[in-house]
RNA sequence: GCUCCGUUGGUGUAGUCCGGCCAAUCAUCUUGCCCUCUCACGGCAAGGACCAGGGUUCGAAUCCCUGACGGAGCACCA
């Protein structure tokens, strides 16, 4: 209709029209559609074929990699202490694209601030086994107070430019100026006076707070976020690398990530939406020296549901600090390394993560779909045991010694395992069959519940009793018999199994010792876990997934 | 207060640039059924969304305006 305006008051009799010819050709199989479409338009069929082909990514293209010959990215963490579970949204995403364009992958520490974000010395080698668990491998690694003497270079560049001056106003006094849309005194002194100034903020020769050197933007900026801010300013807490300790001035952020950026050839800048504005200020040096910015794209931030504890590096120091977390592995703390403990593969935490995509409002990852991937890659190879929880005690009566159920259910190959039965079993409570009621003992055989417990004789007694009957399976298949896991009675193995709800003991059948440290198992009916440590006392095992 | 940005089912996402192919995709989730000697895996089915109101148009998730809600920056933090 927009090339036959003539149709237009006609549209509500459109549907009427072409309705029935909708309806046949929406009856077709999809065959018989791409014949016709064969017949009718074959170079239509051609690019519907093509835009199928290229069309399984989940994440959006970066913009412009036409523009570059090889496509560059960075992540630039702050080397506070190990990742929780939004930090790896960074690897995740630039090691699937550095995949898809066949780009590099760059680590910058970005640890130029000695007091306020003071850098952790484990953090450095912390942050790099996160990603290697996460499954990528950084091209280059470089630390930004290893470059303190470039970043003056620059600055000392800038200033011939015109692009910089030193400033004393106090924090206070300069904001209200720049509020107001005002300069301050020290705008329009001479480079040499700011080369001679900044010469002596180098050298140490003031306190914290009394100079910094301030980019000169454009003080009228109608976004006072971007008006003349700070390029480098001292700091008298010495750098707690030895390599960096005798630094005093030291860059900002806005500098020295806009720096390092064009110096490392980053083409595609991703980060978060807190730093919307670093672009624009960045921008004004980049115009100084005459430089192309890279793309950018910003994305929100990830909240995770599961969690009590905030999502934050220092709030999870300080809890474990104060001895509410074991530390960054414990199950209920959000971190990779806890994850990682809990037997989730860091394959799984990126699938999760790249699927959120690079939209820039905020989102709730639910942990479901991280186990959900994970279930996928760990179930095959899962094999299965029992575990029983706060078991009651029954004898069996009947044939026969044991049960053998398999390891799993869809390897018979794999053997099955053997749990003896004679000196009684072990039920969870929610799985005691009620008095003259059956239960069918998983791998085992049918069982009748005797005696309603009344008469309490101590611990073997006598009304807690299984008599094996003569049901074949067929009772379970008709519904009237539920099928439970259970535990030998004697011979089984302590285990506590570490969740992020809080711990909670149970008694594993024999063959569970058969397992090694680093496996994830599924004890049947309740879960995946990763068998962390088999002791002599007990065997730990950490909850991975339902 | 000033300045940016965002809003599609419980969650995430596709579609928005270039209005009709959208009675809106996929995944997760929930429920039911099938399979099964696990409440796992697998299969089938169902459930559930275009923030609101105006405008433009034959036609709006898509374009425009207003509002609501949410987020971010205005640091000598990153």
């Amino acid at each position: 209709m927009g090339e036959n305006p003539d149709f237009r008051p006609h549209g509500d009799e459109i549907p009427g029209v072409v309705g029935g010819v909708v309806a046949r050709v929406n009856g077709l199989s999809t065959a018989e559609k791409r014949e016709r479409l064969e017949d009718l338009a074959p170079e239509e069929l051609a690019e519907i074929e093509a835009e199928d082909e290229g069309d399984d990514h989940d994440l959006p293209d970066l913009p412009n990699v036409d523009e570059y010959d090889e496509i560059r990215m960075r992540a630039a963490p702050n080397p506070n202490g190990p990742w929780h579970i939004g930090h790896a949204r960074m690897p995740a995403v630039i090691g699937t694209y550095k995949e898809r364009y066949d780009g590099s992958f760059i680590v910058r520490f970005d640890d130029t601030d000695p007091e306020t974000k003071r850098p952790d010395l484990d953090a450095y080698d912390a942050i790099l086994d996160d990603i290697a668990y996460l499954g990528f491998d950084p091209d280059d690694v470089i630390i930004a107070s290893d470059r303190v003497e470039t970043y003056y270079e620059h600055a000392r560049e800038l200033i011939d430019a015109g692009g910089a001056y030193t400033c004393s106003c106090s924090g206070e006094t300069f904001s209200e100026l720049k509020n107001g849309g005002e300069a301050c005194p020290h705008r329009e002194k001479d480079a040499e006076t700011t080369h001679e100034e900044f010469r002596a903020m180098i050298d140490g020769e003031y306190e914290s707070g009394e100079m910094v050197l301030r980019v000169r933007t454009d003080i009228e900026h109608k976004n006072p976020a971007l008006r003349d801010w700070v390029a480098f300013r001292m700091i008298d807490t010495p750098h707690p690398r030895e390599e960096a300790s005798d630094y005093r001035c030291w860059p900002m952020l806005d500098f020295q990530s806009g720096v390092d950026d064009h110096l490392t050839g980053v083409t595609h800048i991703i980060r978060g939406i807190d730093l919307q504005d670093s672009a624009k200020r960045q921008q004004f040096v980049y115009d100084y020296f005459d430089w192309e910015y890279p793309e950018v794209v910003h994305w929100g931030h990830v909240q995770i549901d599961a969690y009590d504890v905030k999502l934050s590096t220092s709030t999870l120091k300080e809890q474990i600090d104060a001895g509410e977390l074991d530390g960054w592995d414990d199950p209920r703390a959000p971190t990779l390394q806890s994850l990682r403990r809990r037997g989730i593969r860091g394959e799984a935490v990126v699938d999760a993560l790249i699927a959120l995509g690079t939209s820039t409002s905020n989102v709730d990852l639910s942990m479901s779909s991280i186990y959900a991937a994970n279930r996928e890659l760990v179930d095959d190879d899962a094999e299965r045991y029992f575990l029983v929880r706060d078991g009651e005690r029954f004898v069996v009566e009947g044939d026969p010694d044991a049960g053998h159920p398999p390891l799993h259910p869809d390897h018979a190959e794999r053997g099955e395992r053997t749990i003896p039965a004679t000196a009684g079993v072990l039920l969870e409570p929610d799985d005691v069959p009620a008095a003259g009621e059956r239960v069918w003992l998983k791998g085992f055989a049918c069982v009748r519940r005797e005696g309603d417990g009344s008469a309490d004789d101590g611990d073997a007694a006598s009304d807690k009793r299984l008599v094996v009957t003569d049901d074949d399976i067929d009772a379970v298949r008709d519904g009237d018999v539920d099928v439970v896991h259970w535990a030998p009675a004697a011979g089984g193995i302590d285990v506590r199994m570490r969740t992020p709800e809080g711990d909670v003991d149970g008694v594993a059948e024999p063959d569970f010792a058969e397992t090694d440290v680093d496996d994830v198992i599924q004890f049947e009916r309740i879960g995946f876990v990763r068998v962390d440590e088999h002791g002599s006392d007990e065997s730990v095992v950490y909850w991975t997934h339902p």
